[in-house]
DNA sequence: CTAAGTGCAAAATGTTTGCATACTT
DNA sequence: AAGTATGCAAACATTTTGCACTTAG
């Protein structure tokens, strides 16, 4: 259940680019056009097509994750943190006004999955669980 | 903080009908084609654009709510169950691979909005909280 | 009468696909 | 040599916008 469906890509140049970038930014997430464009601006454009699909193969090989970052506004990209579902989760808070995305850590979230696995059979994302609401300045301001 | 910036809606005839059929529908929720193309079915045709707005005005008005399913697939809509912070919320879960959106309630997701707004300052929507994941028989198959 | 809502068709956005070519193994 | 990956441009799906017209208050 671990490397079985993995019969290690292929290693070219667009893949290592991606994947090198990710891992500079770990703990940052960007959408497929930022990483392109980010790319493009160091001069190692790499084809909007292929962003999309390294992502979405690096996503089936469990290293990067898709943040579902709300309608209209684009997925978001990031290296998965922990491997597993030993390491602890983060949590996404997304601003439905500002379309802000905070990352937060906590001990009480950190029961929220194996709660709703256990009570209702779901699995929830390992690593990118994401809540939307309002951010406090974006509420103080409504 | 309740009434206040709502300046009573023009009571339209397509206003009226969207509101019915999502009431009718309680519960359930649709994304703005299928609102269109269920309305247009029964003889009560509205134009795509017209349902979108209508959609994101009951929103704005906290009548309605919509549910983000995730990339791709359409944001869903229905009405909002409760008013006011008061209800109890409900969240659902959808499967990243089926696309299911499973809703439920539990009391231990009670304490979820209360505590993300004491602790990280953060108030999630009263209504529809999305979290992702795999449904039961999706990870089965996995 | 005025402000707001409607419908159509056109644009915008983010993502996917077809296909010929190039690269990895 | 066989199997993948790439890049481009075209296709897609959902949602938004411009604008002339209608309707509610």
């Amino acid at each position: 259940m671990k490397t079985e469906k993995n019969k290690s890509p292929y290693v070219t140049k667009q893949r290592r680019i991606i994947l090198s970038f990710l891992e500079e930014q770990r703990g940052r997430h960007y959408s497929a056009l930022e990483i392109s464009d980010r790319l493009k601006e160091r001069g190692e454009s790499i084809g909007q097509a292929t962003v999309y699909r390294s992502l979405e193969k690096l996503e089936s090989e469990g290293l990067a994750c898709r943040l579902y970052s709300g309608e209209g506004q684009p997925a978001c990209w990031m290296l998965c943190e922990k491997d597993g579902d030993a390491g602890e989760r983060h949590y996404h808070l997304v601003c439905r006004k500002c379309g802000g995305l905070t990352h937060i850590e906590c001990e009480y979230l950190e029961k929220l999955a194996p709660h709703i696995l256990a009570e209702h059979g779901f699995t929830l994302d390992p690593f990118c669980n994401v809540l939307y609401g309002l951010c406090r300045s974006c509420s103080s301001d409504e």
